[in-house]
DNA sequence: TTGACAGGCAACCAATCAGTTACATATTAG
DNA sequence: CTAATATGTAACTGATTGGTTGCCTGTCAA
C-alpha cells in the first residue's frame, strides 16, 4: 500500500518478470506463475507475498488453488504521483518528438 | 543504466529523497545533501554512489567541492517504457476523471 | 605554510534478502 | 479411502545492504 513497498516490491527482477507473466495473463496458479522460472516454488510464494504487501498483486482461493491477480492501481498512482513531481512535461513532450521521428522512419 | 539498477537505486527511501532535493535545488555539493540527512557523510557518498550507478545522478568537480546533479531521463524512460507496458491508458483515464471531479469540488 | 574544510577509501557490523531444504496441510481424482 | 496434487510453514544459509568508525588525500584561506 505504501508507496515504500511498492518500490521495494518492483526493485527484484523476478518480481517484476512474475507482474509481466500476470500482466499477460491474469488469474495463475502459483504452479503456473513457477513454470520456467528457475526458482523452487516456495521462492516463488515469497515473491508474490513481498507483491501482495504492496499491493500490487491480490488473489482468490479456488479449492486447493490460488489464484493470482495483478493490480495496476499502485503502478499507476506511482506513474502520476511521483514521476510527475520530476518535471514530466517536459518529458513527455520529448518523449513524443522521439516516437514522432520513429513514426516518420 | 540498466532498467534493473534504476528500479534498485529507486527502492531506497533516503535515495528517493536525495533525488527530491537535488530536483529541489540542482548542483548541491556532498555536504548541502547531507546537511539534515540523520546519516554519516560517508553513507550519503554511498547512495549518491548508487544513484551514479544508475545514471540517475551526474556530478562535476569544482575545486575541491563535488556538485551533484539530478537526471531525469532513466526515471522518464521507466516511465514510458515500462509503465506504460500495463494498460497505461486506461489508468490515466481514471486518473484524469479523478482529477477532474477533484477540481470540481 | 599550516590548519581547516571537503571529500575518498576501507574495514567492519547488524539486519535484511533471496533462496534453499524439509516437512505439514488441504483438496481433488480414482 | 487413498494417492497425487497444490499450497503453507519454518528453519537455515550465504550474499547483499545500509550504516558505522577510522584514517587518508586534496584544496583553500589566513
Amino acid at each position: 500500500m505504501s508507496e515504500d513497498a511498492v518500490f521495494r516490491a518492483l526493485a527484484d527482477a523476478s518480481r517484476r518478470q512474475l507482474l509481466d507473466r500476470l500482466h499477460e495473463r491474469n488469474g495463475q496458479t502459483l504452479g503456473d506463475l513457477c513454470r520456467g522460472l528457475d526458482m523452487t516454488r516456495q521462492a516463488v510464494a515469497k515473491h508474490l507475498a513481498i507483491l501482495e504487501e504492496a499491493n500490487l498483486v491480490s488473489w482468490k482461493r479456488q479449492g486447493r488453488e490460488k489464484l493470482h491477480f495483478i493490480n495496476l492501481v499502485p503502478i499507476n498512482d506511482i506513474a502520476e504521483r511521483w514521476i510527475n513531481k520530476f518535471d514530466r512535461p517536459r518529458l513527455r513532450a520529448l518523449s513524443q518528438l522521439k516516437q514522432a521521428l520513429e513514426e516518420s522512419d
